[in-house]
DNA sequence: TTGAAAGCGCTAACAA
DNA sequence: TTGTTAGCGCTTTCAA
C-alpha cells in the first residue's frame, strides 16, 4: 500500500504538503499541488481513511435507527436520507432493530464509541429514556416518530390533522360507524392519528365506541383479522380508518372473503399512500406523506447539527396530503 | 474522553492488559481481570473504536450495493444481510446507487480506502468490468444478480428454470398467446427469465412473437404502459407473463381500466412473490424467492471469505417455489 | 508557502 | 501472566 509518505517523496516534498493539497489546497502554491497530483496519480495512492477518522476523530458516518427496513415508509425515508448524505460526504450506517428493543443500546454504543458522527431515528419506543438521555451529548435528530419533550430536533407531519380530516372525510360521507385500527401504541405516530380520530369524532358528537377501536399492528396481517373481529360483531362497521396501507389492505382482502364489499359496503381509509396504493383494487383512499422530502430534511438537520451550527429544537412539520380514491366510496356517493 | 491509558492506571496495570482484557481474556488472569472490569466500568471507559481499527486495520464493516432501497426484494435481502451482520459484530453500510451507474466507481473507492472489509453487490449492470477487475483484489459476495464468468461467489435461484416453470404452466392452462414483460435487460436475472420463458415456448413448440415481447423496467408504471401496449396490437396475448410482481401489479391495473377482466380476459404470472401479492386482487401468482435466505446466506459467505477461509468460487442456488393463486387462472380452468 | 515533528489511542511483538 | 515499547498513517502546530 502506498503511503502519504511515499507521494511525498516522490513529489519532493513533506508529507505535511501532501496532506494540504488533500485537505485544503488554496494553501500550496499552484505549482506544488501539480507536483503532487503527479505523484498521486502515479502511484495511484489512495489515502488511508482509516488513519485520517483516527487522526481526526470523526467517522463522516451517521447511523440510522430503523424499526424494520422492509417497510416502505422507512425505506424511503431513508432513500431521502442516503441522497443527501451522499451529496454530503457523509456515509449512512444501518441500525434495523428488528423492533427489538435490546439494540438500542448497541446502537448507542455507536456513538459513544465515535463508530458514528450522529444519528437519526426513525423510531423511539420504549427505549425512549435511553435516547432521552443520550441525545443531550451526541448529533440526534427524529424523523418520522416523535417523542414529547425530547429535546431533539423532529421531521414529521401532522398526523393528529391527518387522522382528523380522514375521520371528518368519512362523517361528511354520511358515515357514523367509524371504526380505527391504529398501528401499536408504543409509537407515537399511532397514537396522534387515533388522537385525531377521537377529536372529529368528538366534533361531530359522534360518540366514541370501544367496540369501533383496536389497537393493532402496522402490517397486513393484522389488518386482516383486525377486518375479521370489527364485522363478526354486531354493532359493525360502515366504515374504517387504518393506522397504515398495509393494515387497509390486509383489511380490504378479509373484507372481500367475507363477501363484504369495498366501498359499498365498507368504506376504507389508509395512511402513507405508499407505492401499491394507488393500483390496489379498489385504489386505496390515504394520506400521503412526503417520506423521500422527510429524510431529506432529517439529514440536512443532522449535517448542521454535526457542524456546531446552533440550531434550536424544532419541529419540523411537513405538509401531508389527503388523497382521495375509490376506496372510501366517495366518487359513488358523489360527493 | 477517558482513554485505556486511564484505565490502566487506575487497575495498577499496563495498557496491554487492558487490551487484552478486551480482546483475548483468556489470556490474562482472573484476579487482573477483574480488576480491570472494575476501572472500565468506573471510568466508564468505551475503547475508541477509530484508533482500534486504525491499528489492526479492519473496519468491521461490509458494504451493500443496492440499486434501489425502495424495492421490496432488495430491503428483504438486505435484512437478511443485516441479521447475520449483526451476529457476527459487522455493520452494514448502504449504497444505494439509485441505479446510477456512476456511483459504482465510488462505492469501489470504499473497498480501495478501507472504510469497509467487504461488499455485497445485489445488481451489477453496466459497471461489471470495473467489478470484475475489483473482485480479484477485495471480498466480494454478489446476490441475487449475478455475472457471467465473475470469479465471484453467487447467491441466486435458478432464474431460467423459474421462468420456464411459469410459462410451461400458462402454457399447460390452454395458452398459446403469451407475453413477457421482462425487466432491464442489463441485469442478468431478467436475462435469464428471459431465456426461460423462451425455453419453455420453444420446449411446446410455439413461435417465438416478437410482438409479445416487451423490454420494460421493474416498475409497476412500466407494467401498466406495457399492458397498454400489447391489449391495443390485433394480435393480443391471452397470458401474459411479467418479469416481476410489481411489473404484473401495475399490468393488472391496465387491463381492469381497460375492461380486460383478470383472470377471466387475460391470465397473469409475477415473480418474486413480495408480500403485497397474497392480497393483491385477484392474488398474484408467482415465484417466490428465499430472498431473507439470500442474504444470511450471502453474508456467511462473505464472512468466511474476509476470514480468509478459501472458498471455491461458486454459484449457490437457492431454491424457489412457484406460488399458484388466481391471477393465472389455474383456479378457474380446474386444473 | 513549506517542512519538521509531535502525537492521536490502540495493538502486538518481544522481553521479562 | 504481564510490561515495555514501537509503531499504524495521517493531520496540524509551530517555526522557518
Amino acid at each position: 500500500m502506498t503511503k502519504m509518505s511515499d507521494v511525498a517523496k516522490l513529489a519532493n516534498v513533506s508529507t505535511a504538503t501532501v496532506s494540504r493539497v488533500l485537505r485544503n489546497p488554496k494553501t500550496v502554491k499552484k505549482s506544488t499541488q501539480q507536483k503532487v497530483f503527479e505523484a498521486i496519480k502515479q502511484l495511484d495512492y489512495q489515502p488511508n481513511i482509516l488513519a485520517r477518522r483516527f487522526r481526526t476523530n470523526q467517522t463522516k458516518t451517521i447511523l440510522v435507527v430503523v424499526p424494520s427496513l422492509t417497510n416502505l415508509v422507512f425505506s424511503e425515508i431513508i432513500a431521502g436520507i442516503d441522497r443527501v448524505a451522499m451529496e454530503q460526504g457523509y456515509q449512512v450506517l444501518l441500525g434495523d432493530t428488528n423492533k427489538q428493543l435490546e439494540k438500542a443500546q448497541n446502537f448507542i454504543n455507536h456513538l459513544k464509541q465515535k463508530q458514528v458522527d450522529g444519528a437519526i431515528l426513525l423510531t423511539v419506543r420504549l427505549d425512549q429514556d435511553l435516547w432521552k438521555e443520550i441525545a443531550n451529548h451526541y448529533p440526534i435528530v427524529l424523523a418520522s416518530d416523535f417523542v414529547e419533550d425530547m429535546k431533539v430536533p423532529t421531521v414529521t407531519i401532522d398526523n393528529v390533522k391527518s387522522g382528523f380530516e380522514v375521520t371528518e372525510h368519512l362523517i361528511k360521507l354520511g358515515h357514523r360507524k367509524i371504526a380505527h385500527v391504529s398501528g401499536s401504541a408504543d409509537v407515537s405516530v399511532s397514537q396522534e392519528r387515533v388522537k385525531g380520530y377521537c377529536k372529529a369524532l368528538r366534533h361531530y358528537d359522534i360518540p366514541f365506541d370501544s367496540d369501533l377501536f383496536i389497537e393493532a399492528d402496522y402490517s397486513i396481517e393484522w389488518g386482516y383479522s383486525s377486518v375479521k373481529k370489527l364485522m363478526a360483531q354486531k354493532s359493525n362497521p360502515t366504515a374504517i380508518f387504518f393506522g397504515n396501507d398495509e393494515m387497509a389492505m390486509g383489511g380490504i382482502k378479509a373484507a372481500t372473503e367475507m363477501g363484504i364489499r369495498v366501498p359499498e359496503d365498507l368504506a376504507v381509509v389508509g395512511f402513507d399512500d405508499i407505492k401499491f396504493s394507488a393500483i390496489y383494487n379498489p385504489p386505496l383512499t390515504t394520506i400521503s406523506q412526503p417520506l423521500h422530502e422527510m429524510g431529506k430534511k432529517a439529514m440536512e438537520l443532522l449535517v448542521k447539527i454535526m457542524d456546531g451550527e446552533p440550531l434550536e429544537t424544532e419541529k419540523y412539520v411537513l405538509e401531508s396530503e389527503f388523497v382521495v380514491r375509490d376506496s372510501c366510496g366517495a366518487k359513488i356517493t358523489g360527493k
